[in-house]
RNA sequence: GCCACUGUAGCUCAGUCGGCAGAGCGGCUGAUUCGUAAUCAGCAGGUCGGGGGUUCAAGUCCCUCCAGUGGCUCCA
């Protein structure tokens, strides 16, 4: 029934409610649901969110945001980016505000202002602290184009947001209290009391978006919660996730070593080396079930085939390059120039077809130096790498079979992915319509795929568009690792062509892919995500056996050499520790298996097991743990 | 490559105002023969990241180079 004045508003569960019109949104949301309505901190209406100061002045669908959804927690992000940028401007008079937009993980706000110190940051935390404990309002304030330019006349990154509005648009101020004024579209929570558990992660520079010659700014990073114990929730969870650091475990765990004298080569070392070995075993399995032949072609070649290959145009500045009897080479970053050498070294029949060449060779590109990390950026790596070699028609199946494979592999390592097309990038080879063809096609295999996927316009090779698996290190870093690249253009720079069945020649397109990506990134990714817990198939030390004294020892040594010959990797602690401090250092290296043989094992032939990570152990019969850590290595167990 | 920060024993860290370089763990040696996350004792181990400067005197102050960390840019 309508009343002059009144307006009809839509609650989420289905009821309506008639307000006067005016009424502030937060007002409406009160009354509906008082009991849950201290958690709301903004509000949708007709799906747009809104301050809870906003009036509601014709009929619509409200519903409340809280810190649960996406857009409530990205509004706490901006609101703490607001309040961080109110306390800089106090600590440093004459910084420029620039943007502060929420991100996955928190915020950041760049402003345009000498660098920071750490005592800038401390005296920022403590204008945070006290702007929350005074509960600021945040205010809404509409205003004229006119008006603006002039509030914001000293801020020129401010102009130019407001020259890039549409003519249209309304413009929007917020204040933070009453003297902290910020161009925004909001919304915002009510007041700073909402951000109580705010937090600043660091700062940095930031190369500017603009013109090249606008300054480097300066970025606040942070994260805030509504309240203090959230924050402190977040703070262990991430201080969990800094123990998992491949960049600590690796070396303790004598996987891998970085060294001073040789930075962006990591060094693997020989617990390491069988953890290579393991991951090309299993890789050469799929190969070996999908037809794959292997080849090596050489680390470096002449600059002649990388300006065939369009690396010297569009790769030279990654490339190691070495000058040899007066002749120029480069370092290869890729394998692909030596697998279009190969198809190209004699005549090629369309009966050959699928042709696909793996290659597990060393690659070296030179990153940045800034850029450099652990093992997950380096300038030396070896990819699961291959290129095939397919008819037009064969392109689909081919990729299903590789998306496939890439859905079995991750399960194994119980890695979570997502995936990223990248498309056509400016100065790429080749025409705009292949390149159209090849990312729709991959694009409808995405689809059907099921796997999340997102869109990465102009990020795609300069020879291909790519889809590109993502998975994420323990802090939440997204890293990539396999790569699927779709490629009509580099076929036809060599030259590559087969007889088909018709007697005519044709252009073969290459697919250039890897599954797991290098074994570098994948596994200090890995490493981090099972906390260096490695699988037993991936444990370098795979049981361990403890004589509880002396007189057992030959009778561990009997059952080490009885697993060896199993297939298991077995050695024997007998050293003069007691054996509590010998299997303390076994969990510490993470061993899955702790075999105890003691005086009563020797006398009933059964063994005392001890899994890595529970407490207590499990008398079994020799036969019995040696059958069970067998099948536990072949089926490739994620768990001992 | 850019900005900021960090660098002391193999590892984690202490070292005051510029005044003799330390601890725990780990390593080695010896004793201990032990039942599922640390037995005891002794010993060795340092160009205080490298180089330069200031000073009677530098781990400590200044400059510079190297490496690392967090971001940016770039990319598996």
């Amino acid at each position: 029934m309508s009343t002059p004045g009144q307006v009809d508003v839509a609650l989420p569960d289905g009821q309506h409610l008639w307000v006067p019109a005016g009424t502030a949104a937060g007002e409406i949301l009160r009354r509906w649901n008082p009991k849950d309505a201290g958690k709301y901190l903004a509000a949708t209406v007709d799906g747009r969110p809104t301050d809870l100061e906003r009036p509601v002045d014709r009929p619509s669908k409200l519903a409340p945001l809280t810190f649960e959804d996406r857009a409530g927690r990205d509004i706490v992000q901006h609101s703490a980016a607001h309040l961080v940028a109110k306390a800089l401007t106090e600590v440093v008079p004459g910084a420029r505000p620039t943007h502060g937009p929420p991100t996955d993980e928190g915020f950041y706000y760049d402003f345009d202002v000498r660098p920071l110190t750490s005592e800038d940051l401390d005296r920022i935390r403590s204008s945070v602290r006290m702007s929350v404990e005074a509960r600021e309002p945040f205010h809404r304030k509409d205003v004229s184009r006119a008006e603006a330019e002039s509030m914001f006349a000293s801020n020129p990154h401010k102009l130019r947001y407001l020259a890039a509005a549409k003519p249209g648009e309304s413009v929007s101020v917020y204040y933070t209290g009453d003297r902290f004024v910020d161009l925004c579209r909001g919304p915002h929570v009510p007041d700073t009391g909402w951000l109580e558990g705010t937090y600043i992660l660091g700062h940095s520079a930031v190369i500017s978006e603009t013109s090249p010659g606008t300054p480097t700014l300066q970025r606040v990073r942070g994260v805030a919660f509504p309240t203090r114990h959230q924050l402190d929730e977040y703070l262990k969870l991430r201080k969990e996730a800094e123990a998992r650091d491949h960049r600590i475990l690796g070396p303790r765990l004598g996987l891998f070593a970085f060294l001073e004298e040789i930075p962006g080569f990591p060094v693997w070392l020989p617990n390491g080396m069988i953890v290579v070995h393991e991951l090309e075993q299993f890789a050469r399995e799929g190969l070996q079930r999908d037809g794959y032949v292997e080849v090596r072609t050489p680390l470096m070649f002449p600059q002649t085939v990388f300006e065939e290959s369009g690396h010297w145009e569009h790769y030279r500045e990654n490339m190691f390059v070495s000058t040899i009897e007066g002749r120029t080479f480069g370092w290869k970053p890729m394998n692909c120039p030596g697998a279009m050498l190969i198809f190209r070294s004699r005549a090629r029949s369309y009966r050959e077809l699928p042709l696909r060449l793996a290659e597990f060779a060393p690659l070296h590109r030179l990153e940045a130096s800034g850029t450099l990390h652990g093992l997950t950026r380096v300038r030396e790596l070896v990819q699961d790498d291959a290129h095939l070699f397919v008819a037009e028609e064969d392109v689909v199946p081919e990729m299903r079979k590789l998306l496939e494979w890439v859905r079995e592999a991750y399960a194994i390592f119980r890695l979570e992915y997502t995936y990223e097309l990248s498309t056509r990038p400016t100065g790429s080879l080749g025409d705009e319509e292949g390149w159209e063809r090849a990312e729709s096609t991959l694009e409808m295999l995405l689809k059907e795929s099921g796997v999340p996927y997102r869109v990465s316009p102009g990020e795609g090779a300069f020879y291909a568009p790519k889809i590109d698996i993502h998975v994420r290190d323990s802090l939440g870093r997204p890293w990539q690792t396999g790569t699927i690249q779709l490629d009509s253009q580099m076929p036809r720079r060599f030259r590559l062509e087969y007889q088909g069945a018709d007697g005519q020649m044709h252009t073969p397109i290459v697919i250039h892919r890897t599954i797991l990506g290098t074994w570098e990134r994948f596994f200090g990714v890995f490493l981090e995500h099972c906390a260096g817990c490695l699988p037993p198939w991936l444990a370098p030390v795979q049981v361990r056996i403890f004589p509880v004294t002396e007189a057992q020892a030959a009778a561990a040594q009997g059952y080490a050499h009885e697993l060896s010959r199993e297939g298991l990797r077995t050695e024997v602690s007998d050293t003069s520790e007691t054996l509590p401090k010998r299997i303390r250092s076994a969990e510490i290296e993470r061993i899955p298996y702790m075999v105890v043989i003691g005086e009563k094992e020797v006398a009933d032939g059964s063994v005392s097991v001890r899994t890595r990570g529970e407490k207590g152990a499990r008398s079994r019969s020799r036969a019995e743990f040696a059958a069970h850590a067998t099948e536990r290595v072949r089926t490739r167990a994620f768990e001992p």
